[in-house]
DNA sequence: ATACAGGTCTTAA
DNA sequence: TTAAGACCTGTA
């Protein structure tokens, strides 16, 4: 067990904000996460956390996973005093943390994501999980499914995962998997690169455009300049930032205020 | 019923 | 280069 005290730090408001589909809430203040061949367990009381498992799996992976080291409570006091919009929207989700998400599991997700609500996104996730994972055990011994590697999915028929939902999203994820085994598109190089250019590489990959690069790109690489452009942020755009987002004001770290504003978006009533 | 979800691709001017 | 249309399917 490993306890934390954390601000700025909120499990609720990380599990709603639609950038993971493997965490889940157990209880009122009990969250399971999957990651990896990983399985977790948090608690969280106020700013009380425990994490579920020892010292150095918690420094090793968990504290970088939930990006723990990162000063939220610096961006959040950079914020334009005038922007009475973002200010509200980033007190509204003031607990929100970019996760540090593994590359392959984020491609396929946000393939996923495209024209598709959260609910059935996460259904679609679960389903290609227990179809095509791998079963795991916990210590405690409940059952849980890893995410299907490329190899797992690239010899099937383009329309074969229709089967698990995920509509005409089918043939994108085939054929993005494809170009991961054969080598056309590697994993370790786009980890090692620039967010231009992992953007334009991803571009190659069949169904990621603009938007979902841009979600790979922050989600999976860290990249928190990017900031994806959906329709919930177009709508704020549209309602807020006539002359578009103040991106010189926030270089650098855009993609947080994006979390803030897309979250606000979807949850404030 | 009908519009809409964390869009992208294809085709036609 | 830009602009409509098509596309799976559950939910409200």
């Amino acid at each position: 067990m490993v306890n934390i005290t954390k601000d700025n730090f909120s499990l609720e408001q990380i599990c709603k904000s639609g950038q993971c589909f493997r965490m889940f809430q157990e209880s009122d203040n009990l969250y399971s996460v999957i990651a990896g061949n990983r399985y977790l367990e948090v608690e969280q009381q106020g700013n009380q956390c425990i994490f579920h498992c020892d010292d150095s799996e918690f420094d090793d992976f968990w504290k970088k996973y939930f990006d723990l080291d990162n000063d939220y409570a610096g961006y959040i006091s950079r914020i334009d005093s005038a922007d009475e919009y973002l200010v509200k929207a980033a007190a509204f989700g003031s607990g929100i943390r970019i996760l540090h998400q593994d590359l392959w599991e984020m491609i396929v997700t946000f393939l996923i994501s495209q024209q598709n609500n959260i609910t059935r996104i996460r259904r679609c996730i679960n389903n290609i999980c227990e179809r095509y994972g791998e079963a795991q055990m916990t210590p405690q011994g409940k059952t849980f499914y890893s995410f299907p590697k490329p190899e797992s999915l690239s010899g099937l028929a383009e329309d074969a995962l229709m089967e698990c939902n995920l509509g005409y999203r089918s043939k994108y994820v085939v054929r993005t998997a494809g170009s991961i085994v054969s080598g056309d598109i590697s994993l370790d190089d786009l980890a090692n690169m620039s967010y231009p250019e992992a953007r334009t590489e991803l571009l190659k990959l069949y169904g990621v455009g603009g938007k979902v690069a841009d979600c790979i790109c922050l989600f999976a690489l860290h990249h928190l300049q990017a900031f994806p452009i959906d329709t919930h942020i177009n709508q704020a755009l549209n309602g807020h930032y006539q002359n578009g987002f103040p991106n010189d004001r926030y270089d650098g770290y855009q993609g947080v205020m994006q979390q803030y504003i897309f979250y606000y978006e979807l949850f404030n009533n």
